[in-house]
RNA sequence: GAAGUAAACUGGGUGAUCGCUGUCUUGACCUUUGGGUCAAGAGAGAGGAAAGUCCGGGCUCCACAGGGCAGGAUACUCCGUAACGCGGAGUGAGGGCGACCUUAAGGAAAGUGCCACAGAAAAUACACAGCCUACCCGGCCUUCAAGGUCGGCGGCAAUGGUGAAAAGGCGAGGUAAGAGCUCACCAGUACUGCUGGUGACAGCGGUAGCUUGGUAAACCCUAUCCGGAGCAAGAUCAAAUAGGAAAGUGCUUGAGGGCUGCCCGUCCGAUACUUUCGGGUUGAUUGCUUGAGCCUAUUGGCAACAACAGGCCUAGAUUGAUGGUCACCGCUUCAUUUUAUAUGAAGAACAAAACCCGGCUUAUGGUUUACUUCGGCU
């Protein structure tokens, strides 16, 4: 049985762990739905992190979108290569989207990721 | 049945599974005995508005915050409340056929200002058209006196027109023409009596002078209230680098700073030496959820609410948890079929705690109840 956990160690929590990532990290973009930065980080595990400004709407929209992406992260993590910093931007299509729909796009993004 | 008015309730449910954030229990390990880490189990985990941050408080710090000015808020009455600019019950005024609704509802006789357009004139009436020529003066005619006529000096504010508003209204008397000039009735103002009401006020009167435009969401005046900043408040601990802090000595000038914008007042107080202490920032912990708390019953009150008894513990995140998937049920819409119905597909508003309460405002899906008006049937 996996592990399909996502705790505290696996997440990005301070801003220059953000920024480092935003300026040093791969960029790519996937359409309108949201952009993706990866960058190794030599800790031995993968970590997350997200940005929903408020161009992508209220409080309830930029929670929506949270959820979404962390549940995709922790559905497919262990396939992610280990080790890496990753940060995803949400764009306003991601509100619109259905679960079903940002689960497929953002999972081949990720599991592009080298 | 249609249109409407006012309230109240509600804000999908159950199960499985994969996760997230606290709490408790058990076990293992570490330990500086404060606790920490890991694992398992139990149980909890967004709202009626959590929102806007518009008022009022609790709590915290600033020096327990004094006086004056400035500034801000409020403005019919009584009651409720920790408090309020909130709520309840009323009063007056206005709107609606009605159920009912609205109301920034003190003062314009303290002062200043403003009143567009139109109009002669918008507040000390500077009278456009108009009315009058009694008194006084002059010309002409008739003439005994006197009268007529024209004009002047003047008088008037009834009528007309303008306007949202024209200096009380209408009628009669009065007059040269008129006028509250006088009178009756009505309206208004001031003072006042009786009755009812805690009160705002209401009802019925009396006297007076005849009469006073609107605007205070213009300045202003009056009354009442208000210290400032806010949980990123504030407190503790740890780490590494030095701008600091306290005490004593010296200095006696009071620079500068804080306390609300200003003044008074008041507090700290420059630099040098010695000794001692210790931390701008970052992180963690705390503040942090037991509270003007919630539910039920009774009593008092029209009600807001209060008292009392019993029961309950009900989120605490910090890149910010409260979710994803599947199944079934319920609801809505559409399609097909049908007496009911069944099957399939799609959909489910507004909006997410961030120290905590009481309100207000705004956004929004649905249900129910009572009442009003109109129409139909009996």
């Amino acid at each position: 049985m996996g592990d399909f956990s996502f705790s505290k160690l696996e997440r990005l929590a301070k801003r220059p762990e953000f920024e480092k990532v935003l300026a040093e990290g791969k960029r790519k973009r996937i359409g309108r739905l949201c952009t993706v930065f990866s960058l190794p980080n030599g800790l031995g595990r993968k970590r997350l992190g997200i940005i929903a400004s408020k161009k992508v709407g209220n409080a309830v929209a930029r929670n929506r979108v949270k959820r979404a992406i962390r549940e995709t992260f922790r559905h497919i993590k262990h396939q992610i290569i280990p080790a890496t910093d990753i940060v995803v931007i949400s764009g306003k299509e991601m509100v619109v989207e259905s679960y079903k729909v940002i689960d497929e796009k953002l999972s081949n993004a990720l599991l592009a990721i080298k």
